[in-house]
DNA sequence: CTGAAAGCGCTTACAG
DNA sequence: CTGAAAGCGCTTACAG
């Protein structure tokens, strides 16, 4: 279906119905330049009587730049990304970017071509794993403005990034579990190697376990891979063999929720029988029973800074390197509290 | 920032590397027209070696393409997105499309300009009431390519619509909780009247009613909003009055959650006091206590649809102009059964 | 099958 | 403060 080329107005119609130049009308519309406060009207009348809307595709060529940010993620496959695309869209807005969103989860994610980088957006989003360390380093080396989220730089490249403090979070929730619940068999339902929360929360759960000399057990290490399906599935198994943890910790709540559903179908009680914890905070997890007990991500907040942080760097404007948000203990009874 | 401009590889530099002229490149790239193998394995080499990637603002220029669709919602608010937009983002992805996400929720939507249109898109999905009749009206008219995802075209204009069986879900609800449940008394937390799933939902609601020659009292319709909060406030103003409902239709999931957030706080019993059922069956529903009954709507195939739907109109193909996905009664515990 | 050239609709030095 | 003109990096008739 062609458009109707005859209503087809362009900066050249606006320019001769307000008896100006292009130039002029370029610059009244991105307010560069100066314009008479005479000519401004007669643009501003000619615009609002053909209803003209700039073509972004001749803009962005023109000036190359395409007033556009991109975020990348691997898939929209949780309810975590409600937040965090809510954040994005909404800061996205207030800039007056828009917003190309696109997944690296299907492709082989190696090698290019990406479907979002310097050829049609002004910087980009990064989430977690969805890119190749080469292709940052690339990206960067070239001058494109890039924020990684809940994901770090590779090392001597300085790209800023925006995420949790996961490894507090997790370090505090084990923490807890030890010196108030009196656990000491904590079993870790561990995230994707590929993911940076994954690596961090593990970290957290190794540095508490080490604070209070209890040894780290590699038989009570097992994948959720931050998904429900595997957690239950890797529970299920484990239970087969009479585990003897006294409690899991789910590296995050989706992976809980797996887990608890495999633990209610092998008949045992949560917290009695095992207690569980998950991180994140999700909306579902104050709603399970019993009501989990996590670590709250603030994860709209992070979305809404990376993007501004794009937005400066987009400006050549300087930003802090790391934006480490803090995370928050959510006790509920899933603990045994 | 500005990019490395040495590091600027165009057609031109692509062309002279490969020997051949940029028209033939670019019909290499594009695969239009002839090309000889042999010129074409130049071309594919050159690319290569210079890590060309072709510029999408000159494609779109040149091409009066963009090879982008939009998405326009009013607010990314509620779980309900996360299935949408995944089913939208794999979709575009798959057909080859950039997607580009804006909400109208901060504006006023009454009047332009809007974030996404026939100036930075190939064609619009627009969900719900993101956009006024009239902005559709225009855009349909110019030829411009509309699929429209929970919401049906204006009268007369026939522009594609994909949407589930909100009035026959909401029936078939309201029917079973009056034949199997024998209840009478049936409240209706209605959603926002601009939201057509709404209006379909209520009229489901009353045509229940009236083939079971149950006389539709306005004193049980309350506003919910399509929205936890709002639905808690009204249910638990409600409640001060001591109304005789016997079950709530909440028309929403989300408003189901505050209704029963306010009935238990106001110490009645789910649903040995006062039943209650939603509809949409969002992820959380399961997982409440007691678990939802409720109408279960397939949101993300209705997205993928709607792409699929607007791939075709872009291409000039026919397309079903009305879309209806079957909704399907999910009964779990809070209906009493 | 291939290339020269016009043109897409803007922005931006440059000159005045 | 304003305009003429070049140019952004492609695609696409057109001619061969």
């Amino acid at each position: 279906m062609q458009l109707d080329d005859s209503s087809r107005i362009t900066i050249v119609e606006v320019a001769e119905y307000a008896g100006v130049s292009t130039a002029t009308v370029s610059r009244v519309i991105n307010k560069s330049g100066q314009v008479s406060t005479e000519a401004a009207t007669k643009v501003y009348a000619a615009i609002d009587a053909l209803n003209y809307k700039p073509n972004a595709a001749a803009r962005g060529l023109a000036s190359r730049r395409t007033n556009a940010i991109g975020l990348l993620v691997d898939e929209i496959n949780s309810e975590f990304f409600q937040p965090m695309l809510r954040g994005i869209e909404v800061t996205a807005r207030a800039s007056g970017m828009s917003l190309l969103i696109s997944s690296t989860g299907g492709m082989n994610k190696a090698s290019p071509p990406y479907p979002l980088g310097e050829n049609n957006t002004d910087g980009l989003i990064v989430f977690a794993d969805s890119l190749p360390q080469e292709e940052l380093i690339r990206l960067h080396k070239i001058g494109f403005p890039l924020v990684l989220l809940h994901r770090s730089s590779p090392p001597n490249f300085n790209i800023p990034c925006v995420t949790v403090e996961n490894k507090e979070g997790a370090r505090r929730m084990v923490n807890y579990l030890i010196k108030e619940r009196g656990y000491r068999r904590i079993a870790l339902l561990e995230g994707p190697d590929s993911h940076e929360d994954a690596q961090w929360r593990k970290l957290g759960y190794q540095e508490a376990l080490a604070a209070h000399a209890i040894p780290f057990d590699p038989n009570l290490i097992f994948r959720g891979g931050f998904n429900e399906r595997q957690a239950y599935t890797t529970v299920s198994h484990w239970l087969e063999q009479k585990p003897n943890a006294e409690v899991i910790f789910a590296a995050d709540d989706d992976s809980a929720i797996g887990a608890m559903m495999a633990l209610k179908e092998a008949g045992l009680r949560i917290p009695e029988d095992i207690a569980i914890v998950g991180f994140d905070d999700i909306r579902l997890a104050a709603y399970l029973d019993p009501p989990l007990t996590t670590v709250r991500a603030p994860i709209e907040q992070a979305a809404r800074i990376a993007v501004e942080q794009l937005v400066k760097v987009i400006h050549s404007e300087t930003v802090e390197l790391i934006t480490l948000l803090p995370t928050e203990l959510v006790i509920r009874r899933s603990c045994g509290c």
